[in-house]
DNA sequence: CTGTTAGCGCGTTCAT
DNA sequence: ATGAACGCGCTAACAG
């Protein structure tokens, strides 16, 4: 390979080849109407001068950038990070390249957001749990193609989302099941859309069993506000607490160990997701198994047929109940 | 707001405004030298139209994306978690935008990944533990400006890196002072560059004390090899025994609780990194905290810079030992 | 102070 | 099958 100073642009590469710069494009683009010993020879010099298209270049004259945005919420948070991984490797698979934007969980700034790393890329997919149902609707026209995760079905996109209510119904059922009759339901922070389906379920299990006596308390979604939170649970008297996820729970197994609160014996607890680290908590953690990376995944093939034109699928993805030793028989009396 | 089927461009604000290009781009960046009644019209008809220039345009005009790429072995660590969230974050406070490329570890494709990101960023921050020294070293001066995260200084950029070194001294040292002598190290995959640094601060242990005696088994970094690899541990006689970094140390946990070991009374494990999870763990766990998303926010700073043509700052940031529940004296006889 | 003009690097008609 | 010329949308140098 020859040394050179500065990228070589198309431009040399025609220069050397003793072409135009139409046919190194054309060569360079797969294009079959180019004589196929001079496409060799304009290949050889570009391999030689090391060239590649400049990819800002083709974006400004294509219209279209090879990339997609993800507005994630929270990086922090292990739901959000397997979202995001399952979606950038189904998306690197595809040549394309991805570009975040972490909110911060500033919903205030999550629209701005969402407009300005749309004209960048070729389309963003949304994780906004908190964001309005009317900022949501009123936000996707103006940057389609969207793809929306963890969402109510929408008008202007397609939405991909695991089912919430089921899963919250599944746990429910188990926590019942065995025996247990007066729970307490952490219910994170107010707004979040999967915290609606939650709660809808849990109204349905009221409904469903008269014997049941749900009562929720409000915490956040963080380790901390579980840990926060155990002393108004165990003031309830419940004998089992919904945690609203996974970190919640841990926070809470925490406190209550500090405290000498013997789980699942004295009281059962579980989860929501089924992070990594479910299963190495104190007890293993009984909860929904949310496939965070599979709705990346989903959520990629959904924008990749909006790219295409082609008709995206939306998807509802069942969690799947995880029990493990978080819970138990309710205790008796 | 006045309707537009297609996004204004900057000749349509020229138009509606009765002036040319030029003025238009001068008010939109915010040049003084247009009349400020002009000006203000401009705004006024830029807002009207809801026009903000095209970034791709502008970056190929500008010669910069605003955007820098960031390339991690695997989205699933969480201390890779750690440092592009600290990245991201900084970045954004800055007005950039962060590209991800996740290698999954396919050391073979991570060269070529840190090429073709860069071509559409300004800059490339490289995590890639695993990459020979040579290669590094011949790519970086073909992706300056770049900044690369835990590795040895470098001649072609700047390097923000954990002290793993120091750390594991202080691990060792904690050890040993808490009475073991025989201590199995789980020494990860081969080859990582913080890897060296960990088995250089325990030969320097081992000289130092010659009465401690260090095993050293391979395993890998994810939970499942600490879970596999424990009972060669056990096999070993070891009193103590260092993993690689924390997932290696819960799964080694997990197995052990299995086996009916108690930690830290039969045996006592400390873990790297002091992920989110390790005061969780079932004994917490003794660890050593690397700042991963100080890491992150630092990279971001020399990141910038670089773009400024500024004297970047290389930085060592030394992880604290944090001493849990996981490790205790060496049991008697 | 403002407008006209020339690129940034490339893909793509339109002729030949 | 190949090349010349235009334009993507914008910024910057140069006039006036």
């Amino acid at each position: 390979m020859t040394k050179s100073s500065s990228r070589a642009r198309i431009t040399d590469v025609a220069r050397v080849a003793g072409v135009s710069l139409a046919t190194v494009s054309r060569v360079m683009n797969g294009n079959p109407t180019v004589d196929a010993t001079l496409a060799a020879r304009v290949r050889a010099v570009a391999a030689d001068l090391g060239y590649t298209a400049d990819p800002v270049a083709r974006s400004l004259v294509l219209g279209r950038t090879q990339t997609v945005a993800v507005v994630i919420p929270d990086l922090a948070n292990p739901t959000f990070q397997g979202i995001l991984r399952g979606l950038s490797r189904a998306a690197a698979d595809d040549d394309y390249h991805v570009l975040i934007a972490d909110s911060a969980e500033q919903v205030d700034v999550e629209v701005g957001l969402v407009g300005t790393t749309r004209r960048r890329t070729d389309g963003v997919v949304l994780c906004a749990p908190r964001m309005s149902a009317a900022d949501l609707a009123a936000l996707l026209p103006s940057v389609t193609p969207a793809v929306v995760i963890n969402r109510l079905p929408q008008e202007a996109a397609p939405t991909v989302s695991a089912d919430y209510g089921t899963a919250m119904t599944q746990i429910i059922e188990h926590i019942h099941g065995l025996g247990h009759r007066r729970v307490a339901y952490l219910s994170g922070v107010a707004g979040s859309a999967s915290g609606s389906a939650r709660r809808a379920a849990l109204e349905a299990a009221r409904a469903r069993h008269g014997d049941l006596d749900i009562v929720e308390l409000a915490a956040g979604v963080g380790f901390d506000s579980g840990a926060a939170v155990a002393d108004d649970v165990l003031a309830t008297g419940a004998t089992a607490v919904l945690a609203f996820n996974d970190l919640v729970a841990m926070g809470l197994l925490s406190t209550l160990a500090e405290r000498g609160i013997r789980v699942p014996d004295d009281i059962s607890v579980t989860g929501f997701d089924d992070i990594p680290f479910a299963r190495y908590t104190t007890p293993p953690l009984t909860t929904a198994a949310v496939p965070a990376a599979e709705l990346g995944q989903r959520a990629w093939a959904a924008m990749r047929a909006l790219l295409h034109d082609h008709e995206p699928a939306s998807a509802v993805l069942t969690p799947e109940l995880v029990v493990r030793e978080s819970t138990g028989p309710a205790p008796s009396h």
